[in-house]
DNA sequence: AATATTTGTTAGATAGATCTAACTTTGTAC
DNA sequence: GTACAAAGTTAGATCTATCTAACAAATATT
């Protein structure tokens, strides 16, 4: 059984290729915290597990017993998340650090009873797809508000960056899931917009904002 | 801030202190599944982080802050168990090993949630007291069945034993922690005990299980 | 009291996860 | 296409938590 630390290695190794689509190991050494040596040695006990597929210079890959592992513990973050938030109060900017723990307990019994409590979601308070228990994952592939012209209306479905600071944000503008936004006007210069929303409420939200909220088209 | 190890040190430390006073290596050692001179090592370090007193050949005690870390630990293990029975439905059999991976979360608003939502407990649901978020926990001296002698009648308030063996022959036997027992007699041979309780069940209790039911009498 | 048993200690080895320093390979820029 | 920068690797050290083997102290037994 792949301890803690093997398993950070792997669920980053799982968002990153979301993210990004190819990992290497300077990437892994940044979002790990640790050296590039460091991360090279744990990336050859990876491979010796067949965790990952690796060789010499090239990008690190996860095998599918890797793809399985990550996703499995990926999902016990995001149930985490969910179950903190839904069932405990807690705001969608307290959780990561917690789920963050919670993510390494070994108990299929205690993720299986959170799922059911939940009612099975899919998604996490911050709209990311929660794993199924054999480890699939549904691609979602949304737009980004950034990319969506003027004169349009959207729903605001997930968030590319669940940082607690990106949270507060969002917290401090009202904004959260579900809501339906109304694209104004879009500022030539910097690319910020002028969005309203529910309540008429309208803000002016740079591009650096707008590229961390996915959104789809009103049906 | 002290590894998780170092943590299961300290709260087997406390248990033991508890349960027989004096904590000897080879009892630590026993408890833990480690060798004698892993624990003899890592005495030597909890020393120099002031958590417990100890002097070659001798017994280790807990200093005065290696038992308020002790107890924050087992306030975080009870608080666990009794969110795991009360709200999320499962057996007191089974939440002892879970509990024993929560307990080493770091995140004080997690259990501080957890004990709002239980209601602020002090016992958790094998009857031991949760200590307070100070630290202080209430020591509870109650008989144990076998003290008790024929004709008498008490209530069933807490267990000397947690395991889940011994916890699976309650449930098998309908015994839980709240109810009201009268002895009916004792065999002098075995110090077994014919007990009744309820709906009139009674049931025959070797000497061991006697041992391990903590019990008050009837006001 | 002498001896045997249990308990505890010391020394030295190992495995996991990390680091720094030095070197190599790959990719980029002029 | 050489040269520089970025990315990656190797070697070797450190720290934590563990082990076994060998020895020493304390306790129990006769």
């Amino acid at each position: 059984m792949a301890s803690s630390t093997e398993e950070n290695y792997l669920k980053i190794l799982f968002n990153l290729t979301h993210e990004k689509g190819e990992v290497n190991i300077s990437e892994l050494s940044s979002q790990l915290g640790v050296s590039m040596p460091t991360v090279n040695s744990m990336i050859k006990n990876l491979q010796k597990s067949d965790l990952v597929h690796y060789e010499k210079y090239k990008p690190v890959t996860l095998s599918e017993k890797g793809k399985k592992t990550a996703a499995l513990i990926v999902r016990k973050h995001r149930l985490t998340e969910m179950f903190l938030v839904n069932k405990m109060g807690f705001g969608w900017e307290e959780v990561h650090q917690i789920a963050e723990q919670v993510e390494h307990i070994h108990a299929p019994k205690f993720f299986e009873r959170m799922d059911e409590m939940l009612g099975f979601p899919t998604v996490d308070p911050h709209g990311s797809p929660i794993p199924d228990k054999h480890g699939r994952m549904q691609e979602l592939h949304y737009k980004n508000l950034s990319q969506v012209k003027p004169g349009n209306q959207v729903i605001l479905v997930a968030l590319a960056d669940s940082s607690s600071d990106f949270l507060e944000f969002l917290n401090s503008r009202k904004l959260k899931l579900g809501m339906e936004l109304k694209i104004l006007s879009k500022e030539t210069y910097d690319q910020s917009m002028i969005v309203s929303y529910e309540n008429q409420q309208s803000e002016t939200l740079s591009e650096k904002v707008c590229e961390k909220l996915l959104v789809r088209s009103v049906e």
